[in-house]
DNA sequence: GTCTATAATGCGATAGAC
DNA sequence: GTCTATCGCATTATAGAC
């Protein structure tokens, strides 16, 4: 259900496609799992573990400044989407507020680890002291959710994918490499 | 239908949900469309060229960084997504081409008016001229587009939404205002 | 635990009267 | 141009035999 939650997200997904890719019979499946909800509860919940994980890369060695661009510019495959934040966008899955929380926890934990990093920079004298560790955190995962965004809306048009010169990596973050100046207010 | 699909995406809008909404008869809807694709096409491309248009702001009066200020800071209602992003996580949609291309568009036109305010602030000396102006305008549609992500993932969470103080204008776009230094590699 | 059968509902679309 | 009726199919389950 993981890979059918990717390419097709919650509402999209029956549990009869469950059914027809695993080659379970749907007695079994009712048997073990109580139904659709159960079945999404415990898939994204395993999901997001795994994509909150991938954020440890920021707790690695090396320098703040140094964890935080290796996790920023890792390979993404943009035009599949980022597997927990596309669940945000469907209405069903979004309704039900088990489910939506597991995400949001999800996020929140991405978001911290990066806080933490940021601070540590700060503190190094890697980044300036003016930075909000939080607000930068959250913008930057933003800009790695927003990046899936466009990826998504590109990689259909059949463009050449400017972020994704070589596949199957595509790196929606190419952009944030570069220096980006932002008015002082 | 540009309600429905703002609520709820294409895939999950059913030409019955219109017929219901708009209280038309269902022989009248089949006769004006040739089906839901037309209907989808139809209500795609006035609701794209809407949110498109809203970035007129930065073509308006003042200086190039105070139009930036102007429009990236305007309410938007995060936990509704963004009429024109929300539709890159729709499976179905994605898969019909036509149907993505609008969307597409819509984002070349805004990312496009960004990159000549940004031209015009490097030139005004408002921007550093280390700014390569496509990129920044990306990755500033990329921020926008994340902040909704992320909006939706916690204002289900029924957390306070620390950047919708006072709604119904959520402004996930608070953490932008700040400074953001970031690496210069 | 796993199977097949079937329920009740909603989908997208069409038919054909008016 | 608008109406009601209906088609064929998919959905999310539930029933009850094995």
């Amino acid at each position: 259900m993981a890979e059918l939650f990717w390419e097709r997200g919650y509402a999209a997904t029956s549990p009869r496609n469950v059914l027809v890719r695993t080659e379970v019979g749907q007695g079994s499946m009712y048997h073990h799992f109580t139904g659709k909800h159960d079945l999404a509860l415990q898939t994204l919940t395993s999901v997001t573990a795994e994509v909150a994980a991938e954020s440890e890369l920021l707790d690695g060695a090396g320098a703040p400044l140094e964890r935080m661009m290796r996790y920023l510019t890792r390979p993404r495959e943009g035009i599949r989407g980022c597997r927990a934040g596309r669940m945000t966008q469907d209405p069903q899955l979004v309704e039900d507020a088990e489910l939506i929380a597991v995400v949001a926890g999800a996020f929140d934990t991405i978001i911290d680890r990066w806080r933490r990093v940021i601070v540590e920079a700060v503190a190094d004298g890697e980044l300036s002291e003016t930075v909000v560790p939080y607000d930068l955190a959250y913008a930057l995962v933003a800009v790695i959710q927003g990046g899936y965004v466009l990826a998504r809306a590109r990689g259909a048009q059949e463009r050449t994918p400017r972020f994704a010169a070589c596949s199957p990596c595509s790196t929606p973050l190419a952009t944030p490499r570069r220096r980006i100046t932002h008015p002082t207010k």
